[in-house]
DNA sequence: CCATAAGCGGAGCCCACGCTCCGATTCTAC
DNA sequence: GTAGAATCGGAGCGTGGGCTCCGCTTATGG
């Protein structure tokens, strides 16, 4: 059981900006695992097994393992680069004009990028598991830049003064990860938008390009999918 | 690939209503593995190895595959066993004096069963399974009991118009499944109180039970877990 | 009490997946 | 062009989990 230790040092990989001189097609290999391991997770999440990542970047699983220890090094490598963007996004929008409108730009914008990488809403979900401290310190900064912008719009009077980051967080999480048969995009948008519309205060649909729609002429069974 | 198929038609097991003489033992044993899953199955979703629900029920594996002759048929006879008073439930609710309250009512408590039964969310979220026809049939009238629930409550003018029965089952399968650590019971009632919120017309916050609570002192970081 | 068939149990098959190992290959410096 | 290091690739190991097989046990009807 204590395997586990051992096998994570036996070398640092993934080389971030020593690299003393990596051969060509290493970069190239290297370019074309991260490519095909984002292509795959955004579709399948996490699950992907490595011999598929491998076979689409046409590399051999050793080739994938050179590069990250671990499946698990590689999923984050993936992540971080997505979340980073969101940090900054974050800031921004707590720094804008109208901060109700922005944390509502922002929230939406966040389900489509769970929607447009699955492997994201993955690790939002599952968040037991021990992150690297790389991926804990961003994530760590994400929720502390939501949650400034959560304030601002509470204190701008548009959003809720009741709710929390973590009303916010779980939300986002819940949303993020049903499954696309239940949830298709446009599923997605209606509930992010009856989501947003819980949080404001006071109006509803206030979302011009995200309003719901009238339902359908028969209200009753919308579709005849399962449960 | 096709082996599946066969698989299946082995033996319909799972003498419903026939038992044309069921040996003592093995009633009791049935009903040993019953309980066993049931209280696995409510933790771990649908994830419980057999092997581990044969051994809580101090029987071997092989006598769990005589009784259901695949893991998913075992899952599926407690999910149906779940499901059958939900429909009853949706049913009364339909028929209450006020049955936009009843309508709030039953959304409640249909997360608190998720809640209490992990496989039943697990279920749910993972719709694109086909399921038995069984299944099929009584997550259909599940659907068709809560669409008419929901277009009484629509009538009655307590429910916004705009919502379908899509919505709905989206957003429950949404806040049923996140991980516990993110949303636990506490967390999920203030999140189904939000939903709710959403779907009300005009008022908010009309939970008496459910009210959320006030922020804590420090908005800003309620927790360091990770995203 | 016995014959017999219903039922039991768990060793073990098979497959999927994460990961390792090492001989073969390819790049690069000279 | 060539030596030699860097890199590759995929056979294969270990584990875990679904499911089967068949010799053994036990309930049951006479």
């Amino acid at each position: 059981m204590s395997t586990g230790t051992t096998r994570r040092e036996r070398r640092d990989a993934a080389p971030v900006g020593c690299e003393r001189h990596m051969r060509a097609d290493a970069v190239r290999n290297r370019e074309r695992i991260l490519e095909a391991a984002t292509t795959l997770m955004a579709v399948h999440g996490i699950d992907v097994p490595i011999d598929e990542i491998a076979e689409r970047a046409q590399v051999g699983v050793g080739t994938v393992y050179r590069n990250f220890p671990t499946k698990r090094a590689l999923f984050e490598a993936l992540l971080l680069a997505r979340i980073t963007p969101l940090v900054s996004a974050a800031r921004t929008a707590a720094a804008a004009d109208e901060p109700g409108e922005a944390f509502v730009g922002f929230v939406r914008n966040l389900c489509d990028e769970f929607a447009d990488f699955k492997a994201l809403a993955d690790a939002m979900v599952a968040s037991g598991v021990d992150l690297s401290a790389a991926k804990n310190q961003i994530s760590g900064e994400l929720i502390e830049a939501v949650a400034q912008l959560l304030e601002r719009a509470q204190v701008s009077g548009r959003i809720r003064p009741d709710v929390t980051i973590s009303d916010v967080s779980a939300m986002m999480a819940g949303l993020s990860h049903t499954d696309p048969m239940l949830m298709d995009p446009s599923q997605r948008k209606r509930c992010v938008a009856l989501v947003c519309d819980s949080l404001l205060v006071g109006a509803r649909s206030v979302l011009p390009q995200c309003a719901l729609k009238q339902s359908p002429p028969d209200p009753v069974r919308t579709g005849p999918r399962s449960c």
